[in-house]
RNA sequence: GCUCCCGUAGUCUAGUCCGGUCAAGGAUUCGGGGCCUUCGACCCCGUAACGCGGGUUCGAAUCCCGCCGGGAGCACCA
């Protein structure tokens, strides 16, 4: 297969560093899914070669994780091939090909920790789709429609031939070459599959093959001008590509039983196809199109926005692909829609970083505490990196007497008695307090006692943090000393806040720290 | 409207092909309790489902019929 474009290995890995580097996850033993994915019709071990053929107009989001995992799935069941396709024909005005997207969906897989065996562009394959056209010609199978786009669609849903439907092979090869030999305009002539007027399902009546576009392309583009549809290209190259099982989503049934015919008319024998239904996520109300206008209106901070749910804006979270492939392949091959709360997703998540991730201090929106009376041998506190996880560690942070303390709490307790977390009592003046200047409390004690517990940070070294939220908004706080340390994409767990992620392209020293948050 | 698909607890899923071992299992959520100085983790306990109506059968989540509900497709997009 001397077109297999596969993208050299370097350029990937150069592309993933700057994403920061593999993730090194484990996929934990045990919890077997495999009972939820029947056996793919006559699958021999070795012999599987499955196909992924995403449209490049956006990024891959976690509804694509679809079709990313669960053919890697069967991939590995079968120890087959994958091949990734890009369904790269010209597209509509609405429906663009865009360059930047072949790459970008390419470092999406490399991510996911799906690489293609083979990468093909459908748009360096349209020469060979015409000879399996003249064949279907020849067939009788097809004629030359020379009608309006809307006299087509209405005398199809009304199940009435044009006088174009009785064209003889011959008359309709002379089309063919006219169309081939640029004789007609984009919209003047089309090739038409020869079904039945009468089929129940008015979609599938005389479909469209071929059709004629002077969109440039950004890969090939104006070297052709006769452009396949989806259902002729898949005909063609789940043949020539030697695809043993089509794995795919059940918004394209329709186009099974287009291929199926196209088979039987040729006298083929092609793949059998298996479906997966519509799966949502609850929070992630989002379509591929939104994404892009948001992205390039610059509404969104890039691709890897969390209001996108793409793959990249999960990793960006923290979220890490072999959660998001444990949690897509719990869904089986069900062909029921579904709509699953990203709570889920995050539990899956928490299992896989819970117990290797370190805890800080971190205050949102703070005030100035100032302790009287403060113990002077408290002026530092050693804290364990992780409350259950002795062998994470322990750090020194600064205490008192200067503290900050997240204001609402603070509000809240009002002229109690209140503890600082894992360090000492101390009563709080009676409010109101102005909104400026430092609250002066007092210490109390340090015994730990059932009282309201408050987050805390000395003010010693303490690092100012801002954290970009689930709605693409900003927000900033204040961490501990320990957080001038960190490393970028490192995943940390703010106590009582969550789980967020240093962003990649954050720079040791800068203020202030940013980061991605994640989930509780 | 037409075509196809799908209905198991709040949510997702196992079981349906080949009826009994399913007074329905798991995950997550929620509620209660325990524990660790997180609103997090862990442990224990609990709530909660076969869409409805007929039929076949000794026996139905499972087979048949009807209904209801939900979704997808119906482009010279993919």
């Amino acid at each position: 297969m001397a077109e297999a474009a596969g993208l050299p290995r370097s350029e990937l890995e150069d592309r993933l560093a700057a994403l920061g580097g593999p993730e090194p996850e484990p996929t934990p033993a045990g919890r077997s899914t495999t009972g939820e994915f029947p056996d793919l019709p006559g699958a021999v071990p070795g012999k599987v070669v499955l196909r992924m053929a995403p449209f490049p107009s956006g990024v891959l989001h976690i509804g694509n994780g679809r079709m990313l995992f669960v053919n890697q799935h069967y991939r590995e069941r079968y120890h087959g091939k994958l091949l990734l396709v890009f369904d790269d024909t010209v597209g509509s005005d609405v429906k663009r090909v865009e360059t930047e997207f072949f790459d970008l969906i390419l470092g999406d897989c490399e991510l996911a920790g799906v690489r293609p065996d083979a990468v093909y562009y459908k748009s360096d394959r349209i020469p060979r789709f015409y000879p399996w056209a003249r064949r279907v010609i020849e067939r009788g199978g097809a004629y030359v429609c020379r009608c309006p786009q809307e006299v087509l669609r209405e005398r199809r849903a009304e199940g009435v031939a044009c006088e174009h439907r009785s064209q003889s092979v011959g008359e309709t090869l002379d089309e063919w070459d006219r169309m081939l030999g640029n004789a007609y305009g984009p919209g003047e002539a089309v090739l038409r599959l020869r079904t039945d007027l009468h089929d129940p399902d008015p979609a599938f009546r005389d479909r469209v093959l071929f059709r004629i576009s002077d969109i440039d392309h950004p890969r090939v583009g104006r070297k052709w001008r006769v452009w396949p549809l989806l259902e002729f290209s898949w005909a063609v190259d789940d043949i020539e590509l030697g695809v043993t099982h089509v794995l795919r989503g059940k918004d394209l049934v329709m186009e099974d039983r287009m291929q199926r015919y196209l088979w039987d008319l040729l006298g083929v024998q092609g793949p059998p196809f298996l479906h997966w239904g519509i799966l949502r996520v609850r929070e992630a109300k989002v379509a591929k199109s939104k994404s892009y206008a948001e992205v390039k209106s610059g509404l969104y901070d890039g691709w890897a926005d969390p209001r996108s749910w793409s793959l990249r804006s999960l990793d960006r979270r923290g979220i890490g692909m072999a959660a998001v492939r444990e949690f897509i392949l719990s869904f089986g091959m069900s062909l029921a829609d579904i709509e699953v709360p990203a709570e889920t997703l995050y539990a899956e998540n928490r299992k896989r970083i819970d117990a290797t991730t370190v805890r800080r201090m971190y205050v949102p929106t703070p005030a100035r505490v100032i302790v009287d009376e403060y113990p002077s041998d408290l002026a530092t506190t050693e804290l364990a990196n992780h409350p259950d996880r002795p062998e994470l560690g322990r750090r020194t942070v600064a205490a008192g007497p200067a503290f900050f303390v997240p204001r609402p709490d603070l509000e809240r307790c009002a002229g109690g008695e209140v503890r600082l977390k894992d360090l000492l009592n101390v009563r709080l003046p009676p409010g109101p307090w102005p909104s400026d200047g430092p609250i002066r409390a007092t210490f109390t004690g340090r015994e730990n006692r059932k009282l309201p517990r408050l987050q805390w940070v000395g003010t010693e070294g303490a690092v100012p943090v801002e954290i970009l939220g689930l709605d693409g908004t900003r927000s900033s706080g204040i961490g501990e000393r320990a957080l001038a340390e960190v490393r970028a994409r490192e995943i940390l767990q703010f106590e009582r806040v969550g789980f967020v992620r240093v962003e990649a392209d954050w720079t040791p020293g800068a203020s202030p720290l940013r980061v991605a948050y994640g989930h509780a």
